[in-house]
DNA sequence: TTGTATGCGTTATCAT
DNA sequence: ATGATAACGCATACAA
């Protein structure tokens, strides 16, 4: 049965003896078909092998079946897993989706404007903290959105990300809880809002176990791996050593494990490390990094039916929605060991 | 100047003063078109901000700018820079990517066809050995199409991925060149043609290097951790042990690497390991693994390129593309030093 | 409940 | 070199 061209509803229409706008009915609006014909029209499908044609549909209903998701990044692992939440979602819903990454580049992003404004894509799924493509002009014409992660720069535009600060919180009160009061703190609280509010659930479980915060050990970092080493050496060179590091995210806290190793230390024997966002790296550390889960394709998952809901009617449905992430404890915390001025591990 | 519905080609026309052919034509075919209207069409454009809308042009081309990139899992590490590599090429021709994952479900690949079927995509990327929808009765319909990393199941696809062959080769080669002379293999030939492939890279160069093969030390496994533990646990139960692991896949080497350091094994120090692939955790072991990299993003970039060949004209090109992968020194690779008898390093 | 007819925005054919 | 117009496949307003 496979010709050549692909049937048309016409060809449906065709064979079930009825016209085309009773088999498109039959299709869309099948209660409003007798039930006869609607099966005689479901046979002419099966014979057939008809599929609506997406580009004819699109252009009569004015919006496509695609959502635009644009990322700073595909080739990070943090968003791959984001992206499988995002995709099972849209296609249960019969949407498919379109990708697209700006590496950080305005003009990149502009690119991607495109395909929005040639209707084909129905809405926009933004990974950037920041609108990828130019400014609030740019806001009016954007179809409907919503971020991952974090707020859109300019506002107007909900998100779906985690609750930092209860994260962040799972973190401290695990380190307090094995004894630590030395905790120093390692992550830039100014260019993400995610890091500025996991460094506001560091200064609230210090506050709940009421430990004084001390400024020496929290230090400035910008969430690189290398920043973590860096952090590091600095409290070296200062001599202000806590017994444990809560860092920012991930990448911070496998620099100061490096660091750690490279300067002869055991963990969590000497020192305790935390970090955030459960990359997969973190699992393979040795020892095998305590950290705070994003649930990423649960993310996925929320942001994609947040933007469906917005696709389908046009109530301003909830503005944020916050997932708890889980803490997941590793090996690389134990009770604080490490007596100043005692001897490295090895 | 944002008007609410975007701007159609009849609005340039009329701003242009001409008929809305000729703006068509200034666009596609601008050397049809005289320098003075040309001029007015392109200001009126500017004007206007007019993009053509691809909804009205795929359905009148009868054919889309997109191209359905379909993975067994878009979660997978090693699949997201591929898809650095292909978007990049695609987006430079003007070609979206369209994306989904069958998660190895035949009936979840069958979904994507209606992708196809309805036009929406214009070429297809293969990521399985297998067609994940149906079988040769699906063939004829399938549009224009490439593999990527191993040959489609049932032929007649171009493919790109790498000298499984020579990677290998470069592997052995090291570890003989280090002076190891009773090297395993831990891989599994059967399922996937890469991995056979590596295995004639082992076997040739054990060949050339005149070392005779010990089929004691060549295991079967399945490609995860897991399978690489268990190889392992099974050459010291049988107490065959090599001075070095030539594993077929990093996942397999990390596996044989967790478990000899389980038993306390220092390496390179009592043993060698090499993996395939290069995956992100590979340089985060310790020792940091000493493997085979996939040059991904370049193959995604190929498989792209040789596929919008193919959409242009339909001369069948190459039908088969094999980059040559690099090996990636690290530090689980040194001179064979293990004595069967002695004692573990620490 | 069903059919007829129109238009969505393009591109291509055929005149002029 | 340019214009008028048909056709791509579909959904729907309106008629019946």
């Amino acid at each position: 049965m496979s010709n050549s061209t692909p049937a048309t509803i016409e060809d449906v229409a065709r064979i079930a003896e009825v016209s085309i706008a009773t088999v498109s009915r039959a299709i869309h609006t099948p209660e409003k078909v007798a039930n006869s014909t609607r099966l005689k029209v479901s046979q002419a499908i099966a014979i057939t092998g008809y599929t609506t044609n997406a580009m004819a549909r699109s252009l009569r209903l004015g919006r496509s079946n695609m959502i635009l998701v644009v990322a700073p990044d595909i080739g990070d692992p943090n968003f791959s897993n984001i992206l499988v939440g995002l995709e099972n979602e849209a296609r249960a819903h019969g949407y498919g989706i379109l990708i697209g990454h700006t590496q950080n580049d305005a003009q990149r992003g502009l690119e991607y404007l495109k395909f929005l404004n040639s209707n084909q894509a129905a809405g926009l799924i933004l990974f950037t903290g920041i609108l990828p493509f130019g400014h609030q002009t740019m806001t009016a014409r954007l179809p409907p959105s919503v971020g991952v992660f974090e707020p859109v720069y300019n506002g107007g535009i909900p998100y779906v990300g985690v609750d930092d600060i209860a994260g962040a919180r799972k973190a401290v009160d695990l380190l307090i809880a094995e004894g630590h009061r030395k905790i120093a703190f390692i992550g830039d609280s100014r260019t993400r809002l995610a890091y500025a509010r996991r460094r506001q659930g560091y200064d609230a479980g210090l506050d709940a176990a009421r430990v004084p915060q001390d400024m020496r050990i929290v230090l400035e970092g910008d969430g690189t791996i290398e920043s973590g080493r860096l952090a590091l050496e600095q409290l070296f060179m200062r001599d202000t050593l806590p017994t444990a590091f809560m860092c920012v995210n991930d990448q911070t806290a496998i620099g100061v494990m490096l660091g750690l190793t490279a300067r002869g230390y055991d963990m969590p024997r000497d020192f305790s490390v935390t970090g955030f966002d459960d990359v997969p790296q973190a699992s393979y550390m040795t020892p095998s990094l305590t950290t705070v889960r994003q649930p990423r394709t649960m993310i996925g998952k929320h942001a994609m039916a947040l933007l469906l809901e917005l696709l389908s009617d046009n109530q301003p449905a909830e503005t944020e929605i916050l997932l708890v992430p889980d803490l997941v404890v590793r090996n690389s915390v134990g009770p604080p060991g490490f007596k100043p001025g005692g001897k490295p591990a090895r």
